[in-house]
DNA sequence: GATTGTGAATAGATTCACAGCT
DNA sequence: AGCTGTGAATCTATTCACAATC
């Protein structure tokens, strides 16, 4: 037992959102009720590990029954703060970019990208999903005005630095960075880096 | 010392991908030798993991001396298979599908898109970057054809674990999935899954 | 003298196994 | 009886510290 102040570790926080999604499948499909053994068998996880993590926020489970799925799934949106819509900007209208504005992730009622910036002159204005292209300069104005929360990173790697820090500057407090560049950060505004071509080499390496 | 049969972790191999990035980088400055010290220092790594990690696969290094920078970038790509072009099938022509196959990453030498599939008719026969989508029956024909060796997946979740299955039967040996789905593999033909969402639930956990 | 490569020490994550509830 | 929650045991990863080498 102890309280959602406590740190967790990346990996078991992203186990959560997993269960998360588990849970979500079970509800439509009209389960109420599963144990860990289950969920486990079903989603090819560990049974054991699943009740750590879970017990790691409290007792969410009742003992001898199972787990409550819509409850469960309504505590994991809770803690992991998915019960309430986040305010994305997306910097960077490429390619990227723009798939990133398309993502059906984004289409959501959790994350919705709120405005799109950009630095080149012949991409702003232009419309991405009912959103005109704003130059990056207008970041300081529309950032507090929007209320928004979250950056995403989609610019080029030479870039990334600058804009990380501008984005800090104008009060974004959480990064998704798209380049591949290790960030400095500070840490009030926690940066995570996706690097699309470290995943393939991972893969590359099982080809030998 | 070890040979490079032995296994490595999915984490440490990760790190290698970056080394590589970084030794790059500093060969095209001009930096003909460098120490784990001065690497650590320069991209915010830790020595002493930095030569951990390269003796797994040997001596690379010159006591008292550090690293030869070329050598070892040489030394790296051949280890992690990337001295060599890998073909890839991209399968899914929406939104992020067309995307990856624009991104920057896949024009380079070492991953080159060889041909892209969509199973909605609406969508095969138009064009990306030069390829024509294909319909995913011309799989069968056109992976042996073209010899591709890794696919990546940019379907829908519900389409994901089948497409995986054709991917396997058709003689893919490596996977990249982009669903937001845990697929059921075979050892011969690992998948990796990336999940951008998650991503996003990792910076949302942050913000409570 | 400097730096690698590496065994030993530490820290972190996962699994086991069972006490404690329902 | 059945399943969770959890301390102990195991496994994995990282860091330390120094002998070996250049």
């Amino acid at each position: 037992m102890s309280s959602s102040r406590d740190n967790i570790s990346a990996l078991a926080l992203n186990r959560l959102s997993v269960y998360l999604r588990c849970l979500r499948l079970l509800e439509r499909e009209g389960v109420s009720c599963i144990s860990s053994r289950d969920l486990a068998r079903r989603f090819r996880l560990s049974a054991a590990q699943i009740r750590k993590d879970l017990a790691h926020f409290g007792e969410l489970g009742i003992r001898g029954v199972g787990y409550r799925v819509a409850d469960l799934r309504q505590r994991l949106e809770s803690l992991l703060g998915l019960d309430h819509e986040h305010r994305v900007v997306l910097v960077g209208a490429g390619n990227l970019g723009s798939a990133l504005a398309r993502y059906p992730g984004f289409q959501g009622a959790t994350f919705r990208i709120v405005a799109v910036f950009d630095i080149d002159p012949e991409r702003v204005g232009t419309r991405h999903l009912g959103l005109e292209v704003q130059h990056v300069r207008e970041l300081a104005r529309l950032v507090p005005e929007l209320r928004a929360e979250i950056g995403i990173l989609a610019v080029p790697a030479a870039a990334a630095q600058d804009t990380y820090d501008t984005l800090v500057d104008v009060g974004i407090r959480a990064i998704l960075n798209f380049a591949p560049i290790s960030l400095s950060t500070v840490p009030e505004v926690p940066a995570k880096t996706v690097d699309l071509l470290i995943f393939m080499e991972e893969l590359a390496y099982f080809l030998r």
